[in-house]
DNA sequence: TGTACATCAGTGAACGCGCGTTCACTGATGTAC
DNA sequence: TGTACATCAGTGAACGCGCGTTCACTGATGTAC
């Protein structure tokens, strides 16, 4: 074991990340103190200060280092020669999405009451060139992709088809954060199949 | 004038909503505090407590009193005979949803930092029958007295068209805010016609 | 091998600052007689 | 009309609390010779 030293401070650090990020999920961004991240690391505040240089870069390195990511998912999917159908690969796409945006929601959104540690975690993104606007460019060269191979009409535009099926996933783990169950019923299924079969088939 | 006193009172407490709305807006709802507001407001902070009985109190006036909402404007374009064509009436709501979107999407979402300020404000939003998730309900309304005017398809299914559009006018008013111009280059008459084009036509 | 020193993760206690809130008060306006 | 009192918006100064951060320190492990 070559450095167990290391190795031993890397696990305090990942418990206090895990802990930091835990509780932006429960108790909110504006209500996550030091002592709190602490006390739920099993550490002193103190020991937050060795890893971190302070609190704010321990909430970027949060963002960054323990956000889902949903680029990848989507270019497996178009990369994959692909037996399946348009509708197939757009419901599941629409299912994972969904599910990615409802993890990623509650972190994310509270952003905005942040400003700086919005436009720290914008540059970090930038840097990675990363950000939230990926997906919706991913999913848009897939579309690319099948109109290419004759798979959607020839004049289907990529573009705003990749904003309307996204987007309505995004909305949709928005409104079951912020109203319950309430904000939006359906199955995920239902849901997923439900807004593919219509974006394929239009309503005109 | 009958009621000069209070009538002096309200205009401060006005002045303390809008006040507080800016900040919120500007510095971000973390950094929002009773001196900053009290002093964009022109008055002491003392003051703030002859209007709301707490800050948290003043948040949810301000929440409920100065924000946005979506449902008149969806509900009177519903309520219009029609001259319109289908995709006229879908693109000028796709517009206006949009700004709605823009204008109300900071300060709704840095919600989820502060879980016990949205709790609060679902409750009042649920005791209004208001809420986020009415402008779908209102659309597939719409949608379904289209549909039912054999303006659109018979077998159009309104919920999902619903949640398409006005889901991607959500996500366009979140990037814009997140990640600038960039998230979302285009023209918000360009977005809003190619939005409603596709969902009418389809991409299959 | 032992000894002296260096390095490093982690700690308990304290610090100062800024926050939300409260207090006793003022001055202007309305009301009773 | 004047006088005494009530009501109310608003204030300046202070309060205590909890926050993020720092300090001097410990103890374990690695390194040189």
């Amino acid at each position: 074991m070559p450095d167990q030293r290391t190795a031993s401070g890397a696990r305090t650090r990942q418990r206090i990340l895990a802990s930091a990020e835990h509780l932006m999920r429960t108790v909110g961004l504006a209500h996550v103190t030091t002592k709190e991240i602490a006390r739920a690391a099993g550490c002193s505040e103190a020991a937050l200060y060795r890893h971190f240089s302070g609190k704010e870069e321990l909430f970027v390195a949060v963002l960054r280092e323990r956000l889902p990511s949903l680029g990848p998912l989507i270019a497996e999917l178009s990369e994959d020669p692909g037996e399946r159908t348009a509708e197939e690969s757009l419901t599941d796409i629409a299912r994972n999405a969904t599910l990615f945006y409802e993890a990623s929601m509650p972190i994310g959104s509270s952003l905005f009451a942040e400003p700086a540690l919005l436009a720290r975690h914008r540059e970090g993104l930038r840097a990675l060139n990363a950000g939230p606007h990926k997906p919706l460019e991913s999913l848009a060269a897939f579309l690319e992709g099948l109109r290419a191979a004759g798979r959607i009409r020839a004049d289907a535009d990529p573009g705003p088809a990749a904003a309307l099926l996204l987007g309505a996933c995004y909305q949709r783990a928005f409104l079951r954060h912020f109203m319950g169950e309430e904000g939006s019923p359906a199955t995920l299924d239902d849901f997923a199949t439900g807004l593919t079969r219509t974006l394929l088939t239009g309503i005109a």
